[in-house]
DNA sequence: GACGAGGTTGAGCACTATGGTCGCCGTAGC
DNA sequence: GCTACGGCGACCATAGTGCTCAACCTCGTC
């Protein structure tokens, strides 16, 4: 995916301090024209810069407060299988796949520690999944965030990848 | 916090589907008055139900297309301590504290394999940190989705937390 | 140096949405 | 029976939308 150039980093650090800000008011803040901003934004969606809705959701709000992260290990030939099988289960909210010991790592939201449990089970019945480990996330230290890299592309000069 | 009820399941599906539909657009497709959709969705913002504008942004778009997760043991007591260092890295997107073996789960990302490692050196060389151990995210299985969640939520008779 | 492609701009257009308030009404709880 | 709350429909003035146009400017290419 090509980076977006310190313009469009510049539009979505707007876009994160007020996410429901119009076009037009993005424009004013950013001292470009009505114009622009509302090409820019189109672009920015179709190029796919924007992921789902979904992820701006707290699982918490819609009664599943717990989170955990289970750790999979699968036979690696079933792994489609696998996969087709976790997604099945609404519990399971993203499912990626690792280098190194474990295969998969799944993460997972749940009403209470009982229903966590019962998902943990979910997830051994799964034909292809070896063994599991489920590590409750017990507090979110520093919360999903992306402004300190937004920040280096809106004041970095040129268009392309800079610093690391 | 306080679940949201299924109208709001509802209007937060539809919002999904649709992010930049208007409050009008919204209130035609739920077959509401657009003065309740109105209400509903500055409740919504209020309860904090949504999260940060950051976390609909893909990585990949600021020129960080690696992404790895990095499993932390912390001396207990520099935990606070830890958790500060860390969240000054821009690399670091998320910080979560554990229940098990490892303390902390680092989110990162990084441009290549190369600032990926410098990455990982940065977050040993806190002090504090004792051992880390980086697993590399290969491949999206399962993009993060709360559908099957909001469709459960949305079709449910009462507003009240019910099947698990 | 001329060329075209692509992005930015300002203007203008008809149409639509916004955010605010109002009174009315049904439901649930006391 | 009363109150609190949410949904409803209506109204208003203001503002934003999505769209098109022609005029640039700055590339990189031929």
């Amino acid at each position: 995916m090509e980076p977006v150039d310190p313009i469009d980093a510049r539009l979505l650090q707007a876009l994160g301090e007020e996410p429901r800000a119009t076009v037009v008011a993005l424009a004013e803040r950013l001292g470009l024209a009505r114009n622009t901003v509302q090409a820019r934004l189109t672009r920015l969606e179709a190029r796919g810069v924007l992921g789902s809705f979904d992820r701006r959701i707290e699982p918490a709000a819609l009664g599943h407060p717990l989170r955990a992260y289970v750790t999979t290990r699968v036979e690696q030939r079933r792994l489609a299988e696998v996969t087709t099988a976790l997604a099945r289960i609404p519990e399971v909210v993203e499912v990626v796949g690792l280098a190194g010991d474990d295969d998969l790592l799944v993460q997972v939201v749940a009403r209470d520690a009982d229903a966590l449990y019962s998902i943990a089970g979910s997830l051994l019945a799964v034909p292809g999944v070896e063994r599991t480990s489920t590590a409750l996330v017990m507090r979110q230290l520093v919360p999903f965030r992306l402004d300190p890299l937004l920040a280096r592309r809106a004041n970095s000069d040129d268009t392309s990848t800079r610093p690391g």
